[in-house]
DNA sequence: CGAACTGTTAACCATTTAGTGAACTGTAGC
DNA sequence: GCTACAGTTCACTAAATGGTTAACAGTTCG
């Protein structure tokens, strides 16, 4: 899942309706915003949007109303300050090796 | 740069290779691990973290010696827990109000 | 009912991506 | 000098991506 999470977010249209969404849930004329691209172009990013397990999609009369399924979001997010983790860890071990060296 | 970066991660490969070299730099040969491809898609893989500025690369002899840039994949971790935070607080919204109606 | 509105699907196109094998460049070491 | 080694570049393919317009499906409302 976090294969296709990080998919999901390396366009940046769909990282701006993340964007949004991470406010609260919104409509797809709502998220559709003021990109420079028509209603099939955002319909196609919503839906790898959804498949990837990002958003959810709630069918209200004519409206679809969107929201972000944090979970998965949390997955990559996770990954992310995981590596952080490891390589500020070594940034710290070169870090002491400097120090001792200047002594 | 942030649009690089996540292009740069959305390949699984590619996260392996990150995940190499967050413990540390590693010769091309040593992130080459046991991913089922050829060295030329390596080469492929490692020349778009190079350029989306996620990895350096420093030639030692016949060696290329590979480090992570890790200011570039901190721009990337920031976006992803400042979205964090926003969708967190909305979720504490939602819960004091669910609290609020219990009562 | 019929028109306007919200959104998706279909068919198509151009570009990018991920991979391949073969050939090449440069370094190491006998 | 020659061979082995580390790695890249080239030329090519197949599939995926991101976009378009035109047509469609369902909902709302006068």
């Amino acid at each position: 899942m976090v294969n296709s999470s990080f998919k999901a977010l390396s366009h940046p249209i769909r990282r701006q309706i993340v964007e949004r969404l991470a406010a609260g849930p919104a409509t797809v004329g709502e998220v559709t915003g003021d990109f420079g691209v028509s209603k099939p172009a955002i319909s196609k990013h919503l839906k790898v949007l959804e498949e990837s397990g990002v958003v959810t999609r709630v069918i209200d009369g004519r409206n679809h109303v969107l929201s972000l399924r944090t979970e998965t979001l949390d997955e990559a997010t996770d990954w992310m300050v995981r590596q952080r983790e490891i390589w500020t860890r070594l940034f710290d071990v070169v870090e002491d090796h400097l120090k001792e060296e200047q002594r």
